[in-house]
Order: structure tokens, then C-alpha cells, then sequence
DNA sequence: CATGAATGAGTTTTCATTCAT
DNA sequence: GATGAATGAAAACTCATTCAT
């Protein structure tokens, strides 16, 4: 972004939008209060005027993304009609989640990493939402006898860890190529859809009847 | 461990496990050197003397993990007769390498959120090989028409992505618990082996013909 | 007081009262602007605006608390007869002065502990005046024989420091009643006047032929 | 100090002497620690290693003076027959406090004007143990008959505020003198012992039947 | 090898003061 | 008069790294 744009956004949002980007890159603990102001383009003082300190901004961040994932997904599922569709839904909601949210798996990996030592409470509950959704996807399921036996969890977790990865780990893999240069390794196109695909086939094929 | 115990392993291993804990704990930025050597029950600059900074500390841990883990996998593999069996020995060996090393998961995940930015060269080549591994099963299976159509490298992360996902957000689904009261959220045994069974079975669902 | 009884007053009256607790309370370095306009029920800015720094604003509370206080000394002071009735006027007057602005005893035990930095010279001059009168007193009764030779400044220092400590050294303590439990070390009354009296018997003791 | 001078005490030694001079001069808030470790000339971070952060320290240099400030007083009071030879110890052990820390009163000062804020708990001890030193004198004096009857606290409150107050108000009188020129207002020797002397007879006076 | 002390460059946070509206 | 936002300089505290012994 140029100064110019910058300058159209509030300094609240730039703040966010800043802060943001860094955590994803560094984590919590690499961040750098400077840098963050740096890139808003405010004065560092504005971060405590406005925020409070880091980990209240981290809190922040963290909020302003899960809260609307968390709703989207309920609604769109809601809207589905049977298990598949509303599986289909939750793998979508997912993808789409990470899509606007690029930023996002990094710092959730690393999050669970450190054992949420900076979770704010907020976001736990955003997260039970989730969790919530997906149970009861699977236990509907079940009843009807179109998905086997599934713990929710390990299905949400395989959902979210495969989507993750294979999102973040493009830089190590791209290393990697440069490295070895003799396969290919990056299958995706440029925005990550078509593994995503894959991601939802495979899981459909794991747990349909 | 105890005092006692400690004196009995040269200040280098010490050194060396205090460090891995302390760096699948806190990250590489997060780690503090004076708490590793605390831990390690040595002069902090001992660290300097026998490995150096932080860095190579670091990635001196790192290869001391990933080495073994890969030939150990290449090893099962090739023993393992069948494309299923390989499959399975492939999981296994992975879920194996989780249980010796359950501060690997952090560390990885770490290390992938953040571009693999500490990433040692040799390291690298571990994890070539650990593909190259995975796309020959696939290969093979898909030739003798037992498995589906899949990218290795999809298959490897969700592997991978579930398993340490699986491991690593136990805390968190631990305060989730202490959170909502309402729903038991850790299906596992205390070692996870039960959900890395799940892991397994579902992914042999997803991928056979 | 009640924000509607706070509004009644004029923005500067809220201030000036709000200043001179705060400054009581945290002495000049300890004093945050922020707390003092909170207090006080206004903007920041309007601090500046009105009466000007934070030196201005220390100035300015300590001098509207010291100008009467000099004033109604001489004279209670003037309209006693004998020395001795003089000297219990002033001991009274300056006991009524620390009634009434219960917190000049550690504005001023700061001031002297800082060596008199942030000291208005206006106040100096109403210093000044006081000790004049003490002056008076002790010479006009050793004329008449009723006091013993006492340095009027010892005997001024001695009122004012026994008074402010034992007003100023209540919190303090409260503190130790609470640690040792084993002795009642407070004489006073909620108000302090029985103390007082006691100081005005002792002085009158020390002095008297 | 000649910065060669400094050099003969250890790091620690010159810490807290530069701390004891700054928080008298400038009260626990006004104290800078760069200042504090230029004086010392010590590397600020040295401060944090030997001793830990800024109230530690106060309450380190706090303590250092109080501890053998009591010890000594009951010392000095033990060996003094009647009760009148233990009052005079007394009033000599704590004017002898005073020269040899000539720092101790501003500190006291500020303290007791923040209502200890920054009191550490030792030191709350090392008074209790003064002040019923106090108690003992006056409760055997007036068993005897010697003293009227008094609340050891004022007693004490009326020594150490006289003294406190001579001593600390020196610089601002020194300024009065400046400003008025027409009296002298200092009466004391450079060393404060004059007045000091006044105050034992003047505390007499007060106190013997 | 081992240790305690030392260093210097950060890093977060705070605060008096000012500005634009 | 009044307000919320902005600023810049400093303050406390931290930490990887090195040194002397």
C-alpha cells in the first residue's frame, strides 16, 4: 500500500491491519511494537492511545478475524440441508476462511504451538462456536447413517491441519525446490484452490458410508 | 529430572535438551538463553563455547531430531511389502516419531508459520527424503490400482497436519474444557495413540480404491 | 462528589481541587495530567489552556493553599494579648490550617525533601510572614520572662514537623497495626484534635519559665 | 568520588550509595536509573542483575540504613540507667542516625507524605522495633514518676519530625534568606548539631515533671 | 572447562505537551 | 472553551553476547 492509501483507512484500522501482517510473520513474541507503527504509519504512542499494550492488541487482531469466521460458518451450514451439503459447507467456510484470511494460519499454528499462552478468552469461545457446528454436522450425520463413527475433533483437526499446512508451508517447500530442484513440489495454483479441492474429496471419502 | 541426574549426561546433552524443550515451548524468539542454561544447570556461557549462539543452538537441536526420523521412516517402508502396508508403516513411523519426540510438533509448526526462517540446510534434505518416500507409496499404489489419484505431497500434510495438530492443540482444548464445562473435547488416551488409530483409518478410507 | 455536583464548579475550581490531591497523594513527579483531567472531569488540554504546565498548575495549588494560611495567622495571632495566648493562637492556627487542608502536610514534607525544587516564590514570601510572627511571639515573652531563650525557628520547626507527622504518618501506620497486631499505635481521633492538644501541651511545656 | 575512588568498592557498594543519594534527592518516582547507574558508574543492566528492578532496589537501600539504625538505638538505650539517661540516648542514637545519614530524612519524608507506598516490609519491622523501644522509655519514666504522662508515639513523632524538618528544611530556608535578606534564618551549625542539642532540652523540659 | 560480571543495543511502555477541528 | 488524536522524548527493563579470571 502507498502512504496515500494508507492515509484513507483509519489509524485504528491501520493499526490492526499492521499488526496483522506482523504477527502472522513473526508470532507474538518476534513482533515488534515499532515495526507494527512503522507500517501503520502512526506514531507508536497512538498503539497504547488507542489499543493498549501488545498483547491487547494481539487479542484484537486475533477477535476481529475468528468472530466473523465463526458466524459465517454457522450461517452457511445452516443454510445447507443434508450432512454432505453441510459438510461440503463447513470444508468451504474453511477454505474461504483462510482465503480472505491468509494471514491467518500462521498464527493460529502458532498459537496452538505455544499452547495459547496469548489466547484471549474471546476467541475460545469463537472457537467452541466452531467446534459446536462441526458436532453436530457429524452427529446428523451418523443418524442418518451417511458418515461413519467420527470423533468431531479429529475430523475438524485433519480439516484445519491439512488446510494449514498446506497453506503455510509453501515458503519451506519453495526452499526446498531450490534446494533439490529435481521434483515439483507445489501443486497448487497460486490461490490454493485446487488442493483444497483434493482436501475436501479425500475427507468426503474418509467418513461416507 | 533430578540434580543428580543431570551431572550424569555431559553438559552438552544437557544443554541440548534443556534447549529443545525450551525452544518447542517458547519458539525461537521467545526462547531465553539464560532460562536454558537454568535448565541445563550450566554457565550460560558454556552454551557460547560449546555450540555457539543462538542460532546454531538452535539448529543444532533441530537436525539432531529430523536426522534419525528419516531414515528411520525409509527403513520401516521398505520392509513393509504391499502399497497398504507401506501406507501403514509410513503412518506409523510418523505417529512414532510424534510419540519420541512430542516437542517436535511445536517446533514444526513454528517453524513452517514462519516461512522456515531458522531452517537448517540440513534439515531440508531430512525432509526430501521423507517426500521422496511418500510420492514412491503413492506412485506405487496408484500403478497397481489400489490407491486413488492423489498428490503425495496433499497426502503427506494431511498426515502430518493431523497428527501434530492433534498433539499440539491439547492445551489449548484443555482451557476450551475449563471454558465450557459442557462437552469433553479430548477424545484421546493421554498418549494420543487413540486418535492417531483415527488417523490412520481415515486416511486409508480416503485414499483406497 | 457526584459528576453533577462536580459539574456546578467551573472547570478551573475542578482543577485546582483535583490537582492538589493528586499532588498530595503522588507528590509533583509522581502526578500524572491524565489522572489529574479524569479527576477532574475534563479535557487534558483544557489544563493547559486554563492555568498552564504542570509546573504552573503546582504553583498555582500551592499558592492559593498557603496565602491564607499566612494571613489568618498573623491575625489570630495580633488579637491574642498575652504571649502566651499568642503562642497558643499560632499553634492553633496552624493546627487549623492542617484541618482544613488535610493535604498540605505532605505537599509540604515533599517540598522540603526536594529541597524546595518546584517551591513558587510566592510562597516563600508567605513563609516569610509566619515566621515573622513566630518571631515576635518568642522575643516579646522572653522580654517578659514568661519563655525560655528558644531559636523561634526551632520552636516553629517543632510545631509544624509534629503536627504534619503525626497527621502524614497515619497510613504508615495503619501498615504496621497490621503487621504486629500486638499494640494500638494510634491515639488520635478520626480528626487528629486530641494529638494536637497533646502537642500544644508539650510545646507550652518546653517553653514555659 | 574520583572515579578511581570508585573503582576500590565493588559494583554493588557504588549501586546503593548512588541510589541512597538520588532517592533522597529525588523521591522514589523522580529517581532515574540511568542516573543512578552513571553515578555508580555501572552499566544500568548490572543494577537489574545484582539487585532486580527499581523498587528492589529502594527497598534494598532502605533497609541498609533502617536496620542498624534500630539496632544500634536499642543498643544505646540499654545501656542507660534512669529512665532520663534513656530518653537522652535516645534523642542523641537518633540525631547521630541523622548525621551519619544525612540522607534518611528526605526519604523519610517522602514516604511518609505518599503514605508508604514504597515501604518494604522489612523496614516496617525495624521501625516496630524502634518505636517500642520508645514506649518502654516513657512507660518507666512515668512509673517512677520522672516523665508526665505521654503517648510515646507523639514523643517520638516530636523528636524525629523536629529533626527531620531541621535538617531537610535547610535548602529551603537558604533560599528564604536569598529572598529576604533581612534576617538570618540558619542558626544551626553546618552540622545541625546545635539545634539539635535544643531539642533534647526543649523535649525535656517538655516531658519532665 | 567453568564462572560471575559486564556490555550495548534494543524493546515495551509512559507521559507531558500540542494540534486540528 | 472543548475534544480526541497525535507527537516525541524519555523511562524501565531485557537479552544475546562477551570478557576476565
Amino acid at each position: 500500500m502507498k502512504a496515500q492509501e494508507l492515509k484513507k483507512q483509519s489509524s485504528v484500522e491501520r493499526i490492526l491491519s499492521a499488526a496483522l501482517e506482523i504477527f502472522a510473520d513473526s508470532g507474538f513474541e518476534g513482533a515488534r511494537i515499532d515495526e507494527i507503527a512503522a507500517r501503520a504509519a502512526v506514531n507508536k504512542a497512538m498503539i497504547y492511545y488507542h489499543i493498549g499494550d501488545k498483547r491487547a492488541l494481539y487479542a484484537r487482531v486475533l477477535h476481529d478475524v475468528f468472530s466473523d469466521t465463526a458466524t459465517r460458518l454457522t450461517q452457511r451450514v445452516a443454510r445447507a440441508q443434508t450432512p454432505v451439503k453441510k459438510l461440503k459447507a463447513y470444508i468451504r467456510s474453511m477454505a474461504a476462511t483462510f482465503e480472505q484470511h491468509p494471514l491467518l494460519p500462521p498464527i493460529l499454528m502458532r498459537e496452538f504451538a505455544s499452547g495459547g499462552r496469548n489466547f484471549p478468552e474471546t476467541v475460545a469461545e469463537d472457537m467452541l462456536r466452531i467446534l459446536d457446528t462441526v458436532s453436530s454436522i457429524v452427529k446428523q450425520g451418523h443418524k442418518k447413517k451417511v458418515f461413519i463413527h467420527v470423533h468431531p475433533l479429529v475430523l475438524h483437526l485433519m480439516v484445519v491441519g491439512t488446510m494449514t499446512y498446506i497453506r503455510s508451508t509453501r515458503p519451506v517447500r519453495q526452499r526446498l525446490v531450490d534446494i533439490a530442484e529435481k521434483e515439483v513440489l507445489l501443486p497448487e495454483s497460486e490461490d490454493g484452490s485446487a488442493p483444497l479441492a483434493d482436501v475436501e474429496k479425500l475427507v468426503l471419502r474418509a467418513i461416507k458410508r
